[in-house]
RNA sequence: GGCCCGUUGGUCAAGCGGUUAAGACACUAGCCUCUCACGCUGGGAACAUGGGUUCGAUUCCCGUACGGGUCACCA
């Protein structure tokens, strides 16, 4: 056959040539060491957890390498495509401290741009880069048109949709039925091309398989190690019949073109490197790196390991803003997952940001994990413990504005009150770690706000009134707040003493039948009327920061409402 | 069903032929303490399974079981 003649009369407009496009797009001027590493997601709608852990080890494996991290829009598939997606996609990563040096980024209009000599970087803007490489497979035999019909595929039964195939079990008929269709689909000549062609009949482009899936080729990937994958001898679709490419054959040209040295993607991926492999030989690229990753799982009822998908709580990175996690806790939950030594590593070098660490993919892990809210939620505790008061406002008022606006007025109309009891039990060796997320807060401080101020606790029946109230009244007529802790704990004695409470938590443990209470008991009645709750932050940092007023008319008409 | 990958406590995981099998989260006992949170000291809890190889296997090989992935003109 004269492949020369059905390469123009299947793509009779194409003229560049590779060499061209060699040319055009260069090989990168970096070092040696340097890592090219792209995220290449499809604007389908959310932001998946997976995704951020996959683009954090893109962006920590090209920076720390001095190397280049860019982003390129897998929208091949229109069907499934989302306005709005990509802009979305870009605004998240951001939020996570993810930044692209090149690729496809959002312009002050919030349209989907360039940035860089590598583009497009959006995939059905590059059909005419495609063809060419289509056109030179044809060329050399190496790809073939197919016109079969998806309705005669499926006649045929050698191409069913994955529903039906699942209804009806696969099988090795099934399998040889596709064997023996893909035969037919081989045998064409020139005739039936110009034939179809001249009937406007749709075609795609399948590659010519040359493989013996008998033979198994060695393959290194970065995570999973040294692979043995089966040739590949099934024809797959490089162009689909509107002439935009599959995911293979655009993963081969892009990643070639634009000098991706490393290609981290889900290990999902693994089952087609043996396509890939084919490609890039066909086409004559240099193979890159592969990088597979792990997958996130989540538990399904029967108890099994699943995907974490889009229903799962923590799977949509919005569930993260809604919740109100820190980004950085999140980042930080992520490394924890990603590389078994980040946590340690952490514990060495408690102040210093995350991005400092060192991340190594030997470290990371072969198997999925489980993802685990717990987990998280300590890990953010951590990273909330260890920021400013001046950060956590910041981080918590940027939440409240959307998710709790009544709160967010509250926060901003006295900054600085706000920021002092953010302050309480801030910094120092052992500080507070008193919330997770952002969605506790309120709960955890409102009773400082006289709106969000009631009484929740109730002191247990077993303390008489008459003490409770008695102390109560003692104390709203000695408090001063030019005291110091000491002094003003020490009236705290002191009234408990009167009332026959033990000052002495040694001795009343020793003997407690010798005494009506202690010291503990005092200050919990106390602490119930200002706060609302028998548990609260140190009672004295409290009433400094709501103030003599409001204390003392607080602890007045509780003493009443006994 | 074919092919590929995986399997250390409830979870995340160190380990890479000889260890009392780390650590973190969670759980739990206690200490500290005006409560809580923090912190500290303890505790229970694991190498899926059967064969090899070896003086010796959690570590290496094979099988089995279980789990995951994949088999589209989706990525």
């Amino acid at each position: 056959m004269d492949y020369k003649h059905l390469a123009n009369l299947l793509f009779p407009d194409v003229t560049t040539t590779p060499e061209e496009l060699e040319e055009r797009y260069p090989q990168r001027d970096l070092p040696e060491s340097a890592k090219v590493t792209r995220f290449a997601p499809s604007p389908t709608g959310y932001v998946h957890l997976g995704g951020v852990y996959q683009t954090m080890v893109g962006e920590r494996l090209a920076h720390q390498s001095g190397g280049v991290f860019f982003l390129r829009i897998e929208d091949t598939d229109a069907k499934r495509e989302i306005p709005g997606a990509a802009q979305n996609l870009i605004n998240t990563l951001e939020r996570y401290g993810i930044k692209f040096d090149e690729g496809a980024t959002v312009d002050e209009n919030g349209n989907i741009v360039d940035n860089g000599a590598y583009g497009p970087y959006k995939q059905s803007e590059r059909a005419a880069i495609y063809h060419v490489y289509a056109k030179k497979l044809v060329e050399e035999g190496k790809a073939y048109p197919c016109f079969t019909t998806d309705e005669e595929l499926q006649a045929l039964e050698a191409v069913d949709k994955k529903a039906e195939v699942k209804a009806k079990e696969w099988s090795d008929d099934a399998n040889a039925e596709q064997k023996a269709a893909q035969m037919k689909m081989r045998q064409f000549t020139i005739e039936d091309v110009e034939r179809n062609l001249a009937e406007g009949n749709k075609f795609v482009l399948r590659i010519l398989a040359d493989g013996d899936p008998e033979k198994k080729t060695p393959f290194g990937d970065l995570v999973k190690g040294k692979l043995e994958i089966p040739e590949n001898d099934e024809d797959f679709v490089l162009l689909k019949s509107d002439g935009i490419p599959t995911y293979h054959f655009a993963h081969a040209v892009d990643d070639h073109l634009m000098r991706t040295t490393h290609v981290i993607r889900g290990e999902e991926w693994l089952p087609s490197v043996a396509k890939h492999i084919m490609l890039f030989r066909y086409l004559g690229f240099k193979l890159p790196k592969y990088l597979h990753t792990a997958q996130i799982m989540q538990l399904d009822e029967n108890g099994n390991k699943k995907k974490l998908s889009k229903r799962d709580l923590g799977a949509n990175m919005s569930d993260y803003s809604r919740l109100g996690y820190a980004p950085a806790a999140v980042a930080e939950y992520l490394l924890t997952v990603l590389n078994s030594n980040f946590e340690e590593w952490r514990l060495a070098n408690s102040d210093k940001p995350y991005t400092d660490f060192k991340f190594n993919i030997n470290k990371m892990s072969v198997s999925g994990c489980l993802f685990d809210i717990v987990k998280l939620g300590d890990v953010s505790k951590n990273v909330l413990s260890k920021m400013s008061a001046d950060e956590v406002y910041t981080l918590l008022l940027d939440w409240a504005k959307e998710y709790d606006t009544d709160f967010a007025e509250k926060l901003s109309a006295d900054a600085d009150y706000a920021k002092a009891i953010l302050s309480i039990g801030r910094g120092g060796k052992k500080p507070r770690k008193d919330f997770g997320r952002f969605d506790e807060v309120k709960a955890f401080i409102g009773f400082f706000y006289d709106d969000y101020f009631t009484v929740t606790d109730e002191i247990p029946d077993s303390y008489d009134r008459a003490d409770i109230k008695a102390a109560l009244e003692k104390f709203a007529a000695t408090l001063d707040m030019n005291d110091d802790s000491n002094a003003w704990f020490e009236k705290i004695k002191a009234i408990a003493s009167e009332l026959g409470y033990a000052t002495d938590m040694k001795q009343y443990k020793a003997t407690p039948e010798a005494f009506r209470g202690s010291v503990a008991d005092v200050s919990m009645f106390i602490r119930v009327a200002i706060t609302g709750r028998m548990n609260a932050p140190d009672l004295f940092t409290v009433i400094g920061i709501i103030g003599y007023d409001r204390t003392v008319e607080r602890v007045k008409n509780f003493a009443s409402s006994l």
